[in-house]
DNA sequence: GTCTATACTACGATAGAC
DNA sequence: GTCTATCGTAGTATAGAC
C-alpha cells in the first residue's frame, strides 16, 4: 500500500508549492531564494530537496499549478449544463480575479520569453484554455443558440480567439489593481454580445 | 561646451542599453550578469559603472527605451494628418510587430509585479498608450467622421480601451511567433469597425 | 525524511593603475 | 573615462548526523 505515503508525498510537495507562490508573488521568482521558501514554508533546505530536484523545479511547479487553477475555472463553464455566453463568461473572468495568481502568470510570461520549460507550459495552457472557450462557446451557441453543429463549431472557434485575448487583458488589469484599468469588461462584454 | 560631451555621455550610454536589450532578450533580465552586459557591449565593467549606478538602473533605462519605441509608434498616428480608424491601427500595430521589443514589454510586466520602479514605468506608459489612443481615436472621429467634439470625446475614450487590451494581447502573441495564434488582428477589426 | 552546517560558485560592485 | 584585478556576499546544492 503505497498509495498513502504518496498521498503524503504529494501533501508535503503542495505545501512547498504553496509557500514558494507565497514568496513569488512578494519578491518575484527570480529574486526569491531556496532560502526564502524554507523559511516560509517552515521546512528546511534538505528537506526540500528531498522533493525537488532544484528550483527551477519548483518555478515550474508554482507556475502548472497557478495556470491549472485558472484553466479550471474556465472548464467549469465549458461543463455547465447551462453554459453561459461570451459576454457572461467576460464578467465572470473579470469578477474571479485573483491578484495573485494574475501576478505568478505575468511573471511566468516574463519567463517564458527566456526558458523553454515555462514556454512550454504556458503554450500547452493557452491551448488547453483556448479550447475549453470553444467548447464553451460551441455549447451555448447549440444549446441555447439553436446554431446548427457545424455552423456553431466555426463561429465559436473564432469566438475563443476573442476570448482568449480579452483573458489577457484582464490578467494584466488584475495583476495591478491600483493601476490603469483600461479594459471595461462590461464594455467588452457588450461589444462581444453585439456581434452574436 | 558642455554639449558636445553630453552627447558623446548619452550615445555611450545608450550603446550600453542597447547590448542589455539583446541580452535581456536572449537570457532574460534577471539572469545576465552585468558580465554578460560587458561582454556584449565590448566595454569594461569600470565603464559601465561610470554611466550606471548598478544594474537595476540598466534595467530600468533598457525598459524605459523600448516602451517609449512603442509608444512613439501610437504617438505617430495620433500625429497623422489622416488619422487611421480604431480597425486600422490595429491593424498597423500587428503589422508592426517586432519579436524583441515584445519579449522586454513581457519581461517588464513580469519585474513591474514587484518591483515598483519598473512598476511605475510601465503604469505611466500604459497610460500614456490610452491618452494616445485617445487622441488618434477622437481625430478620426471628428475629421473622419463627422461627429461633434464632445460626442467624439466620450467615443474616443471608450475605444482607447479596448485598443490598449488588442495591444496588450498582440504584444503576448508577437513574443511568441510559433505559439498559439488566439488573436486574429483581422477579425479583432472587424468587430471593431463594426461596432462604430 | 528531515535537520544543520558547509562547500562551491557566481554575481555585483569597487579600487587603483593608466 | 576606461581598463584589470579583486573583494565581499549571496545563492544553490550537498554532506552527514539523527
Amino acid at each position: 500500500m503505497p498509495k498513502l505515503t504518496e498521498a503524503r508525498r504529494e501533501l508535503r510537495r503542495d505545501q512547498i508549492v504553496q509557500a514558494a507562490r507565497r514568496c513569488f508573488v512578494r519578491t518575484g521568482m527570480e529574486r526569491t531564494s531556496v532560502a526564502d521558501i524554507t523559511a516560509e514554508s517552515g521546512l528546511s533546505a534538505g528537506s526540500i530537496y528531498a522533493h525537488f530536484t532544484g528550483k527551477a523545479d519548483i518555478v515550474r511547479a508554482v507556475v502548472q499549478d497557478s495556470l491549472d487553477r485558472r484553466a479550471e475555472l474556465v472548464a467549469a463553464f465549458a461543463a455547465s449544463p447551462h453554459p453561459p455566453n461570451p459576454a457572461q463568461v467576460i464578467l465572470q473572468l473579470a469578477a474571479a480575479a485573483d491578484p495573485d495568481d494574475a501576478r505568478i502568470a505575468l511573471q511566468a510570461l516574463g519567463e517564458a520569453t527566456t526558458d523553454p520549460a515555462i514556454r512550454d507550459i504556458v503554450g500547452t495552457t493557452i491551448d488547453r484554455m483556448h479550447a475549453l472557450f470553444r467548447a464553451s462557446c460551441e455549447a451555448w451557441l447549440v444549446k441555447s443558440e439553436g446554431h446548427a453543429a457545424d455552423a456553431a463549431a466555426a463561429r465559436a472557434t473564432r469566438l475563443a480567439g476573442h476570448l482568449v485575448a480579452v483573458f489577457q487583458s484582464l490578467l494584466i488589469q488584475n495583476a495591478f489593481p491600483d493601476g490603469p484599468g483600461a479594459v471595461d469588461a462590461t464594455a467588452v462584454a457588450d461589444l462581444v454580445a453585439a456581434q452574436t
